[in-house]
DNA sequence: TGGGGTTAT
DNA sequence: ATAACCC
């Protein structure tokens, strides 16, 4: 690698074991050792290693799962609120190695490593690269060469991704696996080499091995249901297939933006930045229901979602300016395809968010209530199976700096009005603010 | 398929 | 506003 000009990168993808298990079991020891399942309606969402050895796997029906597993535990996880809050701590961890840190659900998360590698191998005295060892597995058992300036940087990659899960085990009681490669595709697809609870790092001369591992088009990230049809269609199937397919076709078929990518994804390159997830761009609580079909059945579960995205909301601190009411119809076979209508919230609104004192439930009820009489004519029969509430375009209250005087003199700025617990708790005072 | 999320068009 | 992707 030429000096000072670095194209190449370390990332870590990291992948916590059966997240919402884990989470449960922390919650309750009493499980640890049992077969335990997470249901969500009718579905066990996901379910620790005790019960996969049994049968069990994701996202399957209750009662098959039960008659594969009749000893089977179930625990009810419609309620994401811890899962979010330990999501969230795990994602802070590993921000506290480098601030680049992606999210990608709840239970993955995509750390660049590549200055932190470059500072480690800086402060390393030369005569001791020849010590250097591997920290978990290697991919395809693949020998290193520490004359390799790529095999020593991913190697301390390795390093840094072993001290990230022991942080996560001895911080927060979490185990996971980790991928170590040059991009975030490959980091990814070597995360899920060795489970649970290890490790895998890639070294280059084995990425084609990799990719060819998958027996599909679609077990490659960013190719989803859609384009997977499609491809199909072309008689494209490995990714073999894809590799080889006329660049032509494919952009014809698919458009040039997205034939593009996925090419080249077939050849294991991928050249998307890790971008930090930061603060949510987005809050929403949802419940699917057998049948909605009434206007007041769908008030009183409007409430209840808008309810606890108040209490999300609040605690966020930021403001959303847009409200946005999702519905889901019945049908009989149709892809099961969502419709929204969102509006801007008003500023008196806004303004009364957080402070807890006032109701704003009935103002937000009623905007919420004509976002739905605007898809639902309730004149006519209708049936929903599912009502989600979103708030977004979401906005630090303004952009009043820290150390000025106003900052400490406003008080949604300088206290935490909504806890109720903490409500006239000043924010603590910092020199350096100043 | 649940109960979330993101970005692109 | 919808459609695609991710878990």
């Amino acid at each position: 690698m030429p000096a000072g000009s670095s194209s190449s990168r370390v990332i870590v993808h990291v992948d916590l074991d059966c997240f919402y298990a884990q989470v449960e079991m922390i919650s309750n020891p009493e499980l640890k050792g049992k077969p335990l399942g997470v249901q969500q309606k009718y579905l066990v969402v996901t379910c620790n290693y005790e019960a996969r050895e049994l049968g069990v796997k994701k996202l399957m029906n209750v009662r098959d799962a039960k008659e594969k597993c009749p000893q089977l535990v179930l625990v009810n996880g419609e309620d994401l609120t811890r899962y979010r809050e330990t999501s969230y701590k795990v994602t802070e961890l590993l921000e506290e190695f480098s601030p680049v840190v992606e999210r990608l659900g709840f239970d993955e998360n995509f750390v660049d490593l590549t200055e932190m590698v470059e500072k480690r191998l800086q402060r390393l005295p030369s005569d001791d690269v020849a010590a250097l060892t591997v920290s978990g597995h290697v991919y395809n058992n693949q020998s290193i060469n520490l004359h390799d300036v790529l095999h020593i940087r991913l190697l301390v990659g390795s390093q840094i991704a072993a001290e990230m899960r022991e942080a996560m085990y001895n911080q927060l009681g979490l185990t996971g696996c980790a991928g170590v490669a040059s991009n975030k595709l490959l980091a990814k697809l070597v995360s899920g080499i060795f489970k649970p609870n290890q490790q895998t790092v890639l070294l280059p001369e084995s990425s084609q091995d990799l990719i060819h591992s998958l027996k599909h088009v679609k077990e490659m990230p960013g190719i989803g249901y859609k384009t997977a049809k499609r491809l199909e269609a072309l008689g494209i199937s490995s990714v073999h297939d894809l590799q080889t397919v006329s660049s032509k076709i494919l952009e014809k078929e698919l458009g040039i933006p997205i034939a593009q990518r996925i090419q080249k994804l077939s050849f294991g390159e991928d050249n998307s930045p890790v971008t930090p997830s930061g603060p949510p761009q987005s809050f929403s609580e949802e419940d699917s229901l057998k049948k909605c079909s009434s206007e007041v059945e769908a008030k009183s579960k409007i409430q209840e979602l808008l309810a606890s995205l108040l209490n999300r909301v609040c605690q966020d601190g930021r403001k959303p300016h847009t409200i946005r009411l999702i519905i889901r119809r019945y049908s009989s076979e149709k892809h099961c395809s969502r419709e929204s209508r969102q509006c801007s919230i008003p500023s008196h609104i806004i303004q009364k968010l957080g402070t807890g004192n006032y109701d704003v439930m009935t103002p937000m009820v009623d905007i919420l209530m004509k976002l739905f009489r605007s898809m639902v004519n309730v004149k006519m029969p209708f049936h929903l199976t599912l009502l989600s509430v979103c708030f977004c375009n979401l906005k630090s209250l303004n952009t009043t700096k820290k150390g000025t005087i106003d900052y400490y003199l406003t008080p949604s700025l300088s206290t935490t009005s909504c806890s109720g617990k903490h409500s006239f708790k000043m924010k603590d005072i910092h020199m350096e603010d100043f």
